[in-house]
DNA sequence: TTTTACTTTCAGTAATTACTGAAAGTTTTA
DNA sequence: TAAAACTTTCAGTAATTACTGAAAGTAAAA
């Protein structure tokens, strides 16, 4: 299999995950483009590549950089802003993390304890509020979870710990 | 607030998570629906309650079976089939998680691996092949430790270790 | 075995999501 | 200051996704 066809199939491949986990497809591919490439690129060249527009590709590097998952770099000599894929997987996986967190658990736990203040008189809140309880108590458990095995993994001695159950 | 405010909004921010996530709002919608109700309901309930068709309706309540987060349950001298939602919310998580593993990590590591088949003489496929492996690793290492969570928070002395990191 | 009471399927279509491309905006150079 | 080189915005539209509704399928009752 030679080298650019391997890069076709992995952006195609980034671009499908990405999208079934609510990231949109175009900016995985983007971003999947830049991690195959040792050099910096230009809004052209990722045109040109992925045969979508500039504004495409304007919008989709612009929310990449937000998600801190590519840079800016310039080219001394040249007008035109370059762009470059942090290549660091643990990295990436990590700024991915927190920003679905700030996104999406912060205001559902907001929602949720909005939900709370149903009348209680009704004899079906009951249950209601166990279960939107039981809702918040496991997201705040698997969010806090998910922060210690962020540390464990870059912790030998819990890293060995955690090993223990696998 | 009342009980059917405080469900509605339920239904819809469950719904409207559940798309964020990859998972179709109106399957979300019929499982808060579920969720939310004491008593189990029939396919015509669901559509009337959420202003959705048979098809959808159908569709939908079979695919949450698919996911074990939905079951049929019969009512003595009635045809029509009835279904109540899984209310343990800790089972919820582990059904979802189990079930999105299923469906994406096998395939995406499946795809990965084919990738390393990369000719080697091209210079750029050494930092490709490495950052293919990474992501393997990557992978690998975090769907092992997410057993490892479920694990730990099912078991005190696993679980209080965790909770050292928090 | 026919009728009745449901469930399932799927072609057509509606709703949603995200891209295009051109115009407006910005920054650098001369 | 004006022109050039590039970036950003957004109304219109294309692509995708998922729902509708009616017809076909199935199983229980008569």
């Amino acid at each position: 299999m030679k080298f650019t066809e391997a890069q076709f199939e992995f952006i195609q491949l980034w671009g499908n995950f990405g999208s079934q986990w609510g990231i949109n497809k175009t900016m995985a591919q983007v971003h999947a483009l830049l991690l195959t490439s040792d050099e910096a690129l230009s809004t052209d060249d990722i045109m040109e590549n992925l045969a979508i527009s500039r504004g495409g590709a304007n919008v989709n590097l612009r929310e990449l950089m937000v998600w801190n998952l590519v840079y800016k770099s310039a080219k001394p000599g040249d007008r035109k802003e370059f762009f470059v894929a942090e290549k660091d997987m643990w990295e990436v996986a990590k700024r991915i993390t927190r920003e679905r967190k700030r996104r999406e658990i912060e205001p559902l736990m907001h929602h949720l304890n909005r939900l709370k203040n149903v009348d209680e008189a009704d004899p079906k809140s009951l249950s209601f509020v166990k279960m939107v309880g039981d809702i918040e108590r496991l997201v705040n458990r698997m969010d806090k979870t998910s922060d210690a095995l962020m540390k464990a993994e870059e912790n030998a001695f819990f890293g060995s710990i955690i090993r223990l159950l696998k």
